[in-house]
Order: C-alpha cells, then structure tokens, then sequence
DNA sequence: ACCTGAACACCGTTCAAGT
DNA sequence: ACCTGAACACCGTTCAAGT
C-alpha cells in the first residue's frame, strides 16, 4: 500500500465529504489509508498543509461556466461557480474559509474576481475589497446554507431553489455597490481591454 | 475556590486574549481557574457551548455608538460596532464566526441590522439578505485583519488607519447595493418612523 | 521514497463520589 | 450547588529505524 500524495489528497475528500470536516483526522485519514498516522507526514508538514491542499483541490473540482457577458455577469458567474464547488462537498464552506484563516491557498476565486473588476476600469483598492467582498460573502452565505443542509451530501446540489435566489440577491447587492463606485459605466466592445 | 457560570466566561475571554482561541481548551481553562476539567461541566453543557457564550460576552462587552442619520449610516455604525468589538479580543472574528458556524449565538447585530432595514422599508427578504450580507463581510473582513496581525492584542483597535478605511469601502459597497433596492429613497424626518 | 513502531504531550467528555 | 478523581476514547507530531 504506498501512496503519493495525491492519494492523500483524494482520500481526505472522501473523508471530508462522509463523516464532515470534525472526524477528517490525521489518524482517521492514515486508517482509512491502511497505514500508520505518521506515514501522512512524508506526504505533508502538518495538518493545516493538508487542509490547504483539500481546499485547493475542492475548488479545482468545481465546475467553471463561461465567462461571458459585461463584468457584471462575469463576477456572479465566478462567484455561483465557488458556491457550486463548495456545495459538492460537505462542509466545503468551512474547509475553505478555514484555510483562508490561517493564510493558505483558495486565492484562486479572490484573483480571479480582482482580475474581473480591473478589467472593468477598478481602480486598485475597489478591485481588492470588491473582490474580498464577493468571497466573504459566498462563503458566508454557503457556510449557512450547509449548516442548515446537516444531513444530504455530494450531489445534492441545488436542492433548494429558495436559497439559489437569496444566494443571487446576496451577490447582486455586493455587485450593484461596486457598480456605483465604478468611473465610467460604458461597456468595451468584447476583445477589446481598455488601456 | 468556588465559581459561578460568569467567572468561567469572564477566564475564558482572558485566556482568549492572551494566548488564541486554539488554546482555549477546556483543560487550559480548568487550570486557569484552578480546578479540575470535570468541574468546567457544571456550569457548561459542552465546549461548543463555551464558545457561543464566550462570542455573546465578547459582542456585549464591544462598543455601542449612537445610531443617528439615515438608514445608510445606521448601518454604518452597527458594523463599527461589531467590527470594534471583535477587533478587541484576540482571534474575535474567529470565535463568533464558529459560534454562527454551529448555530448558536451571536445573532445581536443580525436582528439589529433588519430592524434597521425594515424600518428603512425593505421587504422582508431584503432586510434578511441585507442584514446577512453585512454581517458576512465584517466578518471575513475582519478575520483576514486579525490574521495579518498575528501579533498585538487587545488595546491595539484601529492601530491602521488603512485597515480601517477599506473596512469602510467593503461595508459601503454592502450598503449601496441594498440603497440601489430599496423601494423609497425619501428619507423620514428625524424621529418619525414610517406606519 | 515511503513506511513502521513507539512515544510525547495533549484533547473533550462521563460518572461515581465527595462537601 | 459545586467540585474531585479516575477513566475512556481520542488528538497532532516527532523520530529512530526499517525496506
């Protein structure tokens, strides 16, 4: 039974996505893996490395719709595909946002809405705290969802088309106060990246 | 050495202050208070139950500014406020956010900002939204402030002004776009509420 | 490169028993 | 009402040693 990391990797999103994020244990993971707990740190420096990687590879996962549309559409359409990913797996909102709390990996989502906002004529700072914004508030907003959810896991998603309107709200309200701050609301013809 | 519910709360922030919230163990505490663990469960049904205490104790404890103006800088200072008071303890916005992420506690500033939304005339599921989204960002806000500080506790609030300047920016975005929904942007006289 | 075996210093929680 | 003492079933991590 030798593994690579990658293994370790697969198999704790199993884990994660079975038994919820409390019993995702380094010796849990080593059990479920055949081997002694501390065969896991030839593969990883510490538990938090581990999480990082299971955020990381939990939002890799997740679907990727096309970004298409004004800045507006582009920034809800990358803020459903996080919710979507975090969605699939149980308790995925607190994995990512914990990984977030001690200042590792998931930044994939935060750059890529900077990147959207910059594009759309932002200047720095809106682009940063806009882009914050929209992920505090997906993961906010999911972390709630999942509490509520306990039971049903992996595939079940959107299963409450109720919370898909008020999760649309919840962004749309972060994305019209961008707008308000944005200088100059004219779209660019699409190809077309302003100076 | 006999204690009552309170002191065990009161040690708990001390310890939360001093030394994390990964070192507030309910093992810590019971030395702190120079007593034996098992005794922790006379007053505590669960650590869990700890954790929502101590979160509604660091909110209560956290400032109160007046709430004057209109429903946008009512807002405003609601989430001053909760950002004050999580900024006061070390690892705060770590400590309420768990005590949300369990469902317990920490619903003040929630039901405060929906009395301020409705009020406003937001229907109903706007304010809920509204109210959420709010809460959400100073949350994430804050909680990435408390890890970039690692060090300085208590004492330290608004030590960067910079800080709190984009908390302002990210909260206003939260804020214009709930104006951009609101049915009425006439505001009320000073003291009259609206039937 | 990947893993074992054993140890260290911890956890949260329960429960009978004490005052 | 508040606490002790002892136990149970766990944690994350290190490290020498094996193949």
């Amino acid at each position: 039974m030798r593994h690579r990391r990658q293994d370790v990797v697969d198999r704790a999103l199993l884990v994660l996505d079975g038994y919820g994020l409390a019993d995702l244990t380094v010796r849990r993971l080593a059990r479920e893996l055949g081997v002694q707990p501390s065969a896991l740190y030839h593969h990883v420096r510490s538990k938090q490395e581990l999480l990082a990687l299971v955020a990381e590879e939990l939002l890799r996962r997740g679907p990727r719709r096309p970004r298409t549309g004004g800045w507006h559409d582009r920034l809800r359409t990358v803020c459903a595909d996080l919710r979507d990913a975090l969605l699939a797996y149980r308790d995925g909102a607190e994995v990512v946002a914990a990984a977030q709390a001690f200042g590792l990996g998931a930044t994939g989502p935060v750059a890529e809405l900077e990147e959207v906002l910059r594009a759309a004529g932002a200047p720095e700072e809106l682009a940063r705290v806009g882009a914050a914004t929209c992920v505090h508030y997906v993961l906010g907003h999911v972390g709630e969802e999942q509490l509520h959810l306990q039971a049903g896991s992996a595939g079940a998603i959107d299963a409450d088309p109720r919370q898909t309107s008020t999760f649309a709200l919840g962004v749309d309200l972060v994305v019209d106060g961008i707008a308000t701050r944005l200088p100059d609301p004219v779209a660019a013809p699409a190809g077309v990246s302003p100076a």
